[in-house]
Formats: C-alpha cells, sequence, structure tokens
DNA sequence: ATTATTTGCTAACACCCGTTAGTATATTAT
DNA sequence: ATAATATACTAACGGGTGTTAGCAAATAAT
C-alpha cells in the first residue's frame, strides 16, 4: 500500500492536480480517464477521493490557477509607469514565461475550459474577457500615444494571445536556454512585424 | 419516419459530416456522442450507420478535408511568381477565407485531430509538418531576398498560423461584410508589425 | 406491379465512465 | 502503547458510450 510521494511543501492534492494537468493536456479533459490519472499517480483511482471532491475539480484548480497568475500579472503591469510598448512587451516576455515553466497547466486552461461546469464556466469565461478588455485598453492607450498603429485593439490582443499560446512544439522540442532567444524572436515578429521597412 | 433531408449535390454523409462538424467544434470530439449527433441530424443513432462506418471516420473526413484544401492552395502559391511578401499574403488570406467559410471544419481540424486514430493520425502529423516546412520555405527565401527581416522562419509561420486560427470569436460576433476589414487589419499587424516607426 | 435497394427503427450488447460504500492499513497525536 | 486520523484498497453502482443485429418502411429499378 505504496503512499503518494509528496515534495516538501506540497500537499497529496497539489501532486494529483499536476498530474491531472499533464494528463489532460496530452489527452484531453474528457478522454483523459481518472483511471488513466490514478495510475500515473501510482494509486488505485477510487483513491483519489480522499484528496479531491471530482474530477470537475481538477479542471477548477488548474483553470483558476493560471487565470489568476495573469490576473495578478495584469495588475503589476497596468500599476507601472512604462509606455504602452513596453507594457504590452512585459505581457508578452510573461505570457512565454508561463508557457515554458508551466506549460501543462496554461495549456489546459487554453483550451479544455470549456469543460468547466456552472457557476465556474461563466465565472472563468468573465476573468478572460476582462482581462482581454485591460489588454486592449493598454493597446488603445499606445494607439492614443502615436506608440502603436491604427489597428483594431481588441483583434490585436486575439492575435498575440493565440499567437503566444500556440507554440506547443517548442516547448518538447527545444530546451530553455534557448527560450529567451525565442521570445526575443516573437516580440521582433509580433511588435515589429514580419516586413524589413 | 423521416429521412435525412439533401440539397442537390451532396449525399446523405456529407449531411452527417457536416452536422458533426459542427457538434464536435462545439463540444470537443470526445464529449460529443453518436446519440447527440442523430438528434442534431433528425435520426436515432443507429441509422448513422447505414451512412458512416464509424465515429472515428467522421473526425478522418473532417481532418483530410480540411488538410487537403490547404495543400492545394499550397501548391498553387508556390507555383505562382509573386514575391515571398506577396506569396505570404495569398496565404494568410487563404487562411482567414477558409476560417470564415468553413469554420466548423478548420476548428475541428486544428483542435480535435489527437482523436484520430492511427494510421490516419501519423499521416495528418506529417501533412501539417509538411505544409508548415513549405511556408517556412518561402518566408526564408523572402529572407534571403532581403524582403523579410532575420528571423527564424518555423518559429514565424507558427505565429502566424495559431494567430489566424484562433479568432474564435469574431465569426460569431461580426458579420461576413467586414470579414474583409479584419482581414486587412490582421495583415497590417502580422506583416507590418503593432510598432509605428 | 414486383423486386431490389436504401434508409430508418427498436432493442440490445459489451464496455468504460465517475463515483461511493465499506474496510484495512499506515501514520500521527496523546 | 493506545487512540485518532489519514490514506489506501476492493467491490460495486448506475449511467453513458459506440456499435451491431434484425426487422420495417420507403424509395428506386425492373
Amino acid at each position: 500500500m505504496a503512499r503518494i510521494k509528496i515534495e516538501k511543501n506540497s500537499s497529496r492534492k497539489e501532486v494529483i492536480v499536476s498530474k491531472a494537468a499533464a494528463l489532460f493536456r496530452e489527452k484531453g479533459f474528457k478522454a483523459a480517464s481518472m483511471r488513466d490519472l490514478a495510475e500515473s499517480v501510482g494509486v488505485e483511482a477510487a483513491s483519489l477521493y480522499n484528496h479531491i471532491k471530482s474530477k470537475t475539480e481538477l479542471l477548477h484548480e488548474i483553470c483558476f490557477g493560471v487565470a489568476n497568475r495573469f490576473m495578478h500579472k495584469m495588475d503589476e503591469v497596468e500599476s507601472g509607469s512604462n509606455s504602452a510598448i513596453e507594457k504590452v512587451e512585459q505581457l508578452i516576455r510573461f505570457h512565454i514565461d508561463e508557457m515554458v515553466n508551466h506549460y501543462e497547466e496554461v495549456y489546459v486552461s487554453d483550451r479544455e475550459w470549456k469543460h468547466l461546469a456552472d457557476p465556474y464556466l461563466s465565472n472563468f469565461q468573465t476573468q478572460r474577457r476582462m482581462y482581454r478588455k485591460r489588454f486592449a485598453a493598454i493597446i488603445e492607450d499606445g494607439i492614443r500615444n502615436k506608440e502603436i498603429k491604427k489597428i483594431d485593439a481588441p483583434t490585436a490582443v486575439l492575435i498575440l494571445l493565440h499567437a503566444i499560446g500556440g507554440i506547443e512544439s517548442w516547448h518538447r522540442s527545444t530546451q530553455k536556454i534557448n527560450a529567451s532567444n525565442l521570445t526575443d524572436n516573437m516580440i521582433t515578429i509580433l511588435v515589429g512585424g514580419l516586413e524589413l521597412k
């Protein structure tokens, strides 16, 4: 009867949530079964329920964990006194950093939130909408200050977020060493564009 | 005993595939049941099997339908004699057009291909990899010709594709009338960048 | 009109799912 | 050492899944 091994400063529940994130990323929330998860944790399926309430709770934990980190960063960036372009760059760098260091959770939060149950679902959607609005407001500031081109700000936000969120491949194929390399690359493309002027 | 209604030039199977695409987009492949699909088609679940072999076959049809259209367009663009930037713009416009006119299929092909079964899965992945390689080659041509900035071409491709593929919202919220408006907006941002020089 | 084919139906199958009840064992507190 | 708590196990539940068999009705072909 082998217990779930825990590192110090982490509960057994946190171990389960972490393994769940990896599994949900690999198979998708619906396709990943509690028996799959149990096997990956090294325990029988029923035993998981000593630590968690339900499968959906795992998705809550993952999605709102990520959402909260992004919200806090947005607070920080907004209250700073940088230019709009600098703020955009700060946010892009944060998104990429999150993608590198919390890949599974961010990925799942991005792609699997549809399977949240109400009231969590609408709560999550609201937070998402808020975040995008605040991001767009920064861009609109930049347009007003003539730092940024006259473009549709909400569209720009969607482009930025999805461009970053879509980078699945290089997490696996590339080492973290040249992550900063790729970050610069992305910012060059997204802020500066493709065209050589 | 009401039959599945068909428009002229379309088989009953095509009707089912089309409804399946809408359902898979809304709920995800795994979460969408054959009984859900049957209801949306207006028939009992078992009746579907007079027209299709399996649930997975529906996913095959959707994914490879989309993949083939993209491959043909790539053939066309490659063999043209435009500049690299123009070729990139052609491809971006095609992607957006596909997103507008075949939204459900493109979305499902993008997000649900993981649930394909081998050998279709690896086949699909190979096609996908090929497409991206060919896209990257165009960008590298542009870099050599000094049309395009010195950037990492594969990264640029991922950014472009995901930026476009991520635009879920405006299909619902916006009419097709200003789709061309948004297309221009996207090309401005992606080709020209955010920054006002 | 008769036959053949297509398409639908009902019923059921074997299987996988998330979850609970009840119990045994390991760890922690007294 | 003893009691209390936390954690794991086995067994099983009700329900949903994709799919098949067998049959009825509608359409198409002769």
